[in-house]
DNA sequence: ACTATGTCCTGCGAGC
DNA sequence: TGCTCGCAGGACATAG
């Protein structure tokens, strides 16, 4: 399931292939449209503007869109984001479009990017100037992480899930960093003194960054834009471990259901 | 203003 | 072997 470091290993990926080359038509397809703005609205919108940028912004990778006539005011922004088992592959056109395909892009190039996603949790747009609505985690500041959850009763392992509170933190790599800092998920968030903050912030961090150098994990469908995979399943400490002996102390790995997600964590190892 | 829970969707694997 | 069933979860809606 992409998260923050998969998500920023695809746009990595596009960036490099796709940024200035120029879209020549759009094809979208699928009958409950997986599409926040209309079918219309996005093609009309895609039609004939260079991709000047591919970045990512918490779970989501922005298309940043100009006129390829030069014209320096930007021209929209493409937003896409995977849900569970959305990629986005950059094709030749002879590739074969496999089944659950609901968009394909082609390029002056000649290649094609397709959007490729099974489950339909993923969602197209369009918009003019794109924030996503909670904090940066590689960017966050210590002072501002921890006042993201002062007063908050949730569990700590909810509230590192909500996208408003910080922008592409997902399953896996919650329970990897609540692991890392000796945290429970269930603990209350409000219950974390200044050290338990200070070790999660900075687990965090080490976590995501680590991952992104190894370009995500692959669990479920995962794959990079060349249709490659991750590296960073191969570093999971609790993540789907649940009864294998944990690697610091022996214990059994314990799973437990949070808000609905599976969680998972040393009994030992996390207060 | 928070928090908790149900829903969407399809493929896969466990179990009989 | 072949079938059914339940689970996986990101974001959002809805209820409390």
């Amino acid at each position: 399931m992409p998260e923050l470091p998969e998500v920023e290993t695809i746009a990595r990926g596009l960036a490099k292939r796709v940024a200035g080359d120029v879209i020549e038509s759009v094809w979208l397809g699928s009958k409950p449209e997986p599409f926040k703005s209309s079918p219309s609205e996005i093609a009309a919108t895609l039609q004939s503007k260079k991709i000047s940028d591919v970045r990512r912004a918490g779970k989501h990778i922005v298309f940043e869109l100009a006129f390829p006539n030069g014209s320096a005011h930007q021209a929209h922004q493409w937003i896409v984001h995977l849900g569970m088992t959305g990629s986005l592959l950059v094709c030749p056109p002879e590739g074969e479009v496999t089944k659950h395909t609901h968009a394909i892009v082609k390029l002056s190039s000649g290649r094609e990017l397709r959007f490729v996603d099974p489950r339909r949790f993923g969602r197209l747009s369009v918009i003019e100037n794109f924030e996503a609505p909670g904090a940066e985690p590689l960017a966050i500041k210590f002072e501002d992480f921890a006042r993201l959850f002062y007063g908050r009763k949730t569990p700590i392992k909810s509230a590192l899930l909500n996208q408003k509170l910080l922008s592409g933190v997902g399953n896996i790599y919650a329970d990897e960093a609540l692991f890392r800092a000796g945290v429970r998920p269930r603990r209350r968030v409000a219950t974390l003194n200044r050290d338990e903050l200070r070790r999660l912030h900075g687990s965090l961090k080490r976590v995501l960054r680590e991952a992104i150098q190894l370009g995500g994990s692959s669990v479920s469908d995962y794959v990079d834009v060349n249709g490659d995979e991750g590296f960073f399943q191969l570093k999971h400490r609790v993540y789907g471990r649940e009864g294998k002996p944990c690697l610091v102390c022996r214990t059994p790995i314990k799973r437990v259901v949070i808000a609905g997600r599976s969680s998972h964590y040393c009994p030992k190892c996390q207060k």
